[in-house]
DNA sequence: CTGAAAGCGCTTACAG
DNA sequence: CTGAAAGCGCTTACAG
């Protein structure tokens, strides 16, 4: 026996009354008796009532969902930056659509209309590698959505945006390999477009640079997917070299894990013979051996602050309409953990 | 400056026609002349028109919305069953809404009614470690919102499920230790209540018991929240007992990279004086050293699995009203995958 | 304290 | 071929 869902109607009918009485009663206007007020609230429950909320959301203009738009969800970083975005949405009433772009720029565009015609609040997004114009993001701007960008943020695009300081954090990264002694270091980076990778790229060049080593280009490899197969191949690649590195820095963890099975499958001592870092601090990172020293950085707090700056966007703008918004970018800290592999 | 969204009759407005005129155009309706449609369609694309979503839910009873309760996202298994979900959804045009349990059946609870208010066209979960009653859920068959399970499913709610033969996976994987010469096999189990760490208990239990091999109660360990951490501590305690295990099947592949480590820290030598299976065939198996012999789940498939049958029985009811539907439970292949550890 | 009415943005049966 | 009207389920300013 299918029924239909309960409405206003159905329990002002029951009740002999009407539908803005019903509504007034359940949402305890001031201006309806405490009986009235029990009776609709004990028939709303005893015949199941739940409001629709595309109705609510269509009157109100506010749907109460935020749409998310990243790369992957097979994948540390994004897994628990999603995580962070979730459990902090939930406790304020948002809910999350999701949506991935596998970092092809078609799928990113498609699921930024989606979103707008679905009419989300807001919008968090970390972009494709492949994606250079950030111009589909536009209609959002033009229709006073607010976006959040973190991780892979565009440097033109005004919004509010979280991440790290890939720069410094490379930096760090890099200049440990060179305390610990290399000479020669390899960097495996990332794909060209996206602004943490050349970030990171920046880090490791400065880093050489104050402590007089000359860039190698030979020793600079480029991934297109930053998969550990690409880290272990490109390592296999450098290793096979006339001028092999001493140190590698690997732009993730994934990368820093094909890096050590490479050096392990050409019976390379680590770290005496190459000392490798990686950048994440993913679980691999610790159950690999020797273990991989790596960038800690706070996957969930991302997550957390691009909501957190999401959600008192969307009230801001609900409370003073399209009063100019200072746009922030928040940069959390990260910091390097030293392991066996270095 | 902020633009309201564009509407029908913003169009109508503009064009000098009516807002009905402009939705058959829209949709193509042969009742109209090619030249209005043509009109209609240029001007919507120059006022950047897209559907209010939640005008054509409410007017037509469905929301293209799909809602999935898991209980966490960061984790192997069910970040893998998300991804085929979402890649499968997207493709027929539904969308995701996501939540967490994170095992805690209250939240589960919250999320039914949650979703069962926003109107989801149907609901994908995978049952809380905690959820014993499935009571909360019967709400959403009364106004016949389609359910699939998953993984964790009940025995008893009916409705479409897919997992694996949890049973017969587990006999394999402990044939597998006996095999290999192992007499005293310990089981670090799952919790008490999700049916499929039920199933895996029997399935070394009838493993033991086909080979003859008594069952001691001393070598079951039940995890609570089965972490990494679990399984280090519970493979300490087994093996500093007077009665050490030589064969661990461990429930997942966290509790197995535990045991091994806590192995590890004993000095004891794997596989030669303790072997150790795990189950879920997740990257750290591959990766630890020794690697972690598993048994493999098709992860992306389970998830894909259930969409489309999630889809499937929305149409169906769509077609047909409330028919009578045949739910059915599909079962997905497993398969053994010998590695270092055994 | 209660209720009639307008309206959010659409779709579609019906009339012309 | 075009359009007026009803209605999806709500909220809320207004009248009584």
């Amino acid at each position: 026996m299918s029924k239909n869902r309960t409405t206003l109607k159905d329990i002002a009918l029951e009740l002999g009354t009407t539908i803005t009485t019903v509504s007034k009663a359940l949402k305890n206007y001031p201006d309806i008796s405490k009986e009235t007020k029990k009776a609709v609230i004990k028939m709303a429950k005893k015949m199941n009532y739940e409001p629709d909320m595309r109705a609510v959301a269509l009157k109100k203009g506010k749907s109460n969902i935020i749409g998310v738009i990243i790369p992957e969800v097979v994948h540390f970083f994004f897994s628990n930056v999603l995580e962070g975005i979730i459990k902090n949405a939930e406790e304020k009433g948002y809910k999350i659509i999701i949506t991935t772009s596998h970092n092809i720029s078609k799928q990113e565009k498609k699921h930024v209309r989606f979103l707008f015609n679905k009419k989300v609040d807001g919008i968090i997004v970390s972009l494709a590698n492949e994606t250079k114009s950030v111009k589909h993001f536009d209609i959002l701007k033009e229709y006073d959505i607010p976006i959040v960008m973190f991780d892979k943020v565009s440097d033109t695009f005004q919004c509010n945006k979280v991440n790290i300081d890939d720069k410094s954090s490379a930096y760090k990264a890099t200049e440990h390999l060179i305390k610990k002694g290399c000479k020669k270091i390899a960097h495996i980076r990332g794909p060209k477009h996206p602004l943490n990778s050349i970030a990171r790229f920046e880090g490791y060049r400065s880093a050489l640079e104050d402590n007089d080593i000359a860039l190698n280009p030979n020793m600079v490899m480029e991934c297109k997917d930053v998969t550990l197969k690409e880290g272990y191949d490109f390592t296999l690649e450098l290793l096979n070299s006339d001028d092999k590195p001493d140190g590698i820095f690997a732009v993730t963890d994934q990368i820093g894990v094909g890096a050590i099975q490479a050096a392990q499958s050409l019976g390379i001592k680590i770290p005496e013979e190459l000392k490798i870092i990686g950048f994440s601090d993913s679980q691999v990172a610790q159950i690999i051996r020797p273990s991989l020293t790596t960038i800690h950085q706070p996957n969930y707090e991302i997550g957390e602050t691009a909501i957190r700056m999401l959600i008192e966007e969307i009230e801001l703008r609900e409370a003073h309409g399209d009063s100019d918004i200072d746009f922030r970018q928040i940069i959390l800290d990260t910091y390097l953990i030293e392991r066996e592999s270095t």
